[in-house]
DNA sequence: CGATTTAATGTAACTGTTTACATCAATATG
DNA sequence: CATATTGATGTAAACAGTTACATTAAATCG
């Protein structure tokens, strides 16, 4: 493999010229330039990134942290984040933690030592300590879903509004005609997204003066083992609520289960919605009401916010607060409905929405 | 930051001896190793990773290229994959191409540049170059469920014998009663896959002397704007096949929309299954019956490959295949049914055969 | 017991860039 | 015209490890 000094003899300068002319910064005429250059393509020159980053001590790289790729939300991050860094000339490393904060830690460490140049987490706690050893290390980290941990305002995040979701969500309930709505979410859903879910829906109700009755709130727990019957138990209400709304993926997938297995019909017996839009919510009968999370959005904006403080590292921290947007779709037929709104839900049927870009429809298109 | 050679002189012993303390080859006497180890203690020294690497040439990492991660398909084998690599003490670098060939070989540059220690592609054709200068450069590639390209035995592989699913899932369809059978599959599916998906269908009518009827074989083709519609136009037949076999995700998705799009409903009106099991197969209402691919398997195996490689460079080509299997569910209830299948049937979905492993079922709880 | 092997450690070259600083010529400035 | 400034290029010192080879001491062998 040719050298920048083969390169260098071969021109007949010094190497410190060719690197000028490979980085393109300094100040090189632009006679001897072409001619470094002519060199270059002549020894088919490349320079070694390794000796370059070790050089510089910029890797180049990125790295995702996240409780599991193949969730519909993160997955659909990560595919952008990794867009994002393939623009800036970046990669973009996929740690999966499974979410083991033993394996989280562990990441962590690894990506310290590996010095990569900024940090994406999605965190699922107790890492506290290593997240503080990055940002003493100078590598960048930005919160995933997670709000800015109140110990130090070091570091970024972008968070999506459980809040704002819940309670459009729930305000569309209602304005639908639903008075007795059910909400369940999992029992080891994030804290702060079960708070933030929790309020928007109690909000709901009480902007609208219905009360709030704790009967209606249900923890569900999906289990290897005992699968849906539990959900199934936890499930059952008297009298029933004429909507249900599962607050996340998980939740989501168990409650239909179980109203299938109750033999409830969906919308006819009862309305259904949920948490975290599904590219399949289109699709399935019927069509699923959903919030959905901008996930496309939050992948980008947190890798940019990654570049943004490599470019400042001065610049205060910052909490990037992203809107959800209710999907409505047929599983959410209401009970009564005015004029305007089945025109709305009507149109949107017949449009689709599409979650998805043209992107995500070629993906389904490969094995 | 403290160096080798700080601990070295601190230690009292030379740079080399160090060096072997840490990497624990070479020979040195327990107590110059325990001398060392206090001075690496003493000083907090944290071996440069950088360096290491620029001097050793190995990167510890290996990358995936996939058309898109977000296909729960490729979403699991890349989450095994990652978990594989952490196992080994490697990092995993995603790549997502969209199904675009120039990013891919965008992508394939860079890994080369950057001298990644091994690559596993989900290729979309094209890159033969790319890959040529890959392995050139003693960079091991892996291809994921696409066939060992015929021009070079110089790649391993590990795919999913769609011929197998194909063809199991036929037979079952036969053996439970059908005999008109439809097969959809995407237009833009893997023209192996495709041929593979085909010949297991009329092998397994064949195998039952059943004709082959190419009116029942229809392609179908997601697109943005004409959405369903599309879909729904290529899917009529008469007479009506009473089973229907999409031959992918997004046509099985399709086909799902189109079905209810003609107010068919399954099983009652048609029966339905398709390839690529889906997470949520079991809870939506039915549930369907499908072929799963060993996604998990796939992931695992093709790290293994380059690990293998990586570790013995002569070794020959190999070609990995998996079996995918029936997952049967409600969806395919059969027009007549013999005691057997319907007992295995009700167990299957009182079991309610769980994909995932715990892992995936912790992965909906979180946000 | 001398010769040979083995174990333990040290020396220094090597990896391929970047970049601070030096040099020198050409140009602008007072 | 002498001097300061600027532009173009060169020199050589980092960067932080690994490892081939050399050296020495200790152990083994005939």
């Amino acid at each position: 493999m040719a050298t920048i000094r083969d390169v260098a003899k071969r021109a007949g300068v010094s190497v410190a010229t060719v690197s000028r002319v490979i980085n393109d910064n300094g100040k090189v005429s632009d006679k001897t330039s072409r001619r470094v250059k002519r060199s270059i393509a002549a020894l088919g020159f490349e320079p070694d990134f390794l000796a370059r980053t070790w050089r510089t001590r910029v890797t180049h790289t990125i790295a995702a942290v996240v409780a599991d790729n193949t969730s519909p939300h993160h997955g659909i991050a990560l595919r952008e984040a990794s867009a994002v860094a393939l623009e800036h000339n970046y990669t973009l490393i996929l740690c999966t933690t499974y979410f083991d904060s033993q394996i989280e830690k562990q990441y962590l460490r690894m990506l310290r030592e590996r010095r990569v140049d900024g940090v994406l987490l999605n965190t699922v706690g107790q890492s506290e300590n290593e997240i503080r050893a990055l940002t003493k290390s100078g590598i960048p980290v930005v919160l995933l879903n997670r709000p800015l941990a109140n110990q130090g305002r070091l570091v970024d995040a972008v968070v999506v509004d459980s809040y704002r979701g819940a309670r459009d969500l729930v305000e569309h309930l209602i304005r639908v005609g639903h008075r007795r709505i059910a909400m369940a979410y999992d029992q080891a859903l994030n804290e702060f997204h079960k708070r933030e879910r929790l309020r928007g829906y109690k909000d709901a109700l009480r902007a609208s003066n219905l009360p709030y009755n704790p009967e209606l709130i249900r923890a569900t727990r999906l289990s290897h083992d005992s699968g849906i019957e539990c959900a199934q138990n936890q499930l059952v209400f008297s009298p029933r609520p004429t909507a249900l709304f599962a607050a996340g993926y998980g939740t989501g997938l168990a409650t239909l289960a179980m109203l299938r297995a109750q033999g409830l019909r969906i919308p006819t017996d009862i309305c259904f919605a949920m948490f975290d839009d599904v590219t399949w919510g289109d699709f399935i009968d019927p069509p699923l009401t959903t919030v959905r999370n901008p996930a496309q959005e939050l992948g980008r904006q947190a890798m940019e916010l990654v570049f943004a403080r490599l470019a400042d590292r001065k610049r205060p921290a910052q909490e990037i607060r992203l809107a959800p947007s209710l999907v409505v779709r047929r599983s959410c037929g209401a009970p009564k409905i005015d004029e305007t709104l089945r025109a709305q839900s009507e149109q949107t049927q017949i449009a689709l929405t599409m979650d998805p870009s043209d992107a995500v429809i070629a993906a389904w298109q490969g094995l």
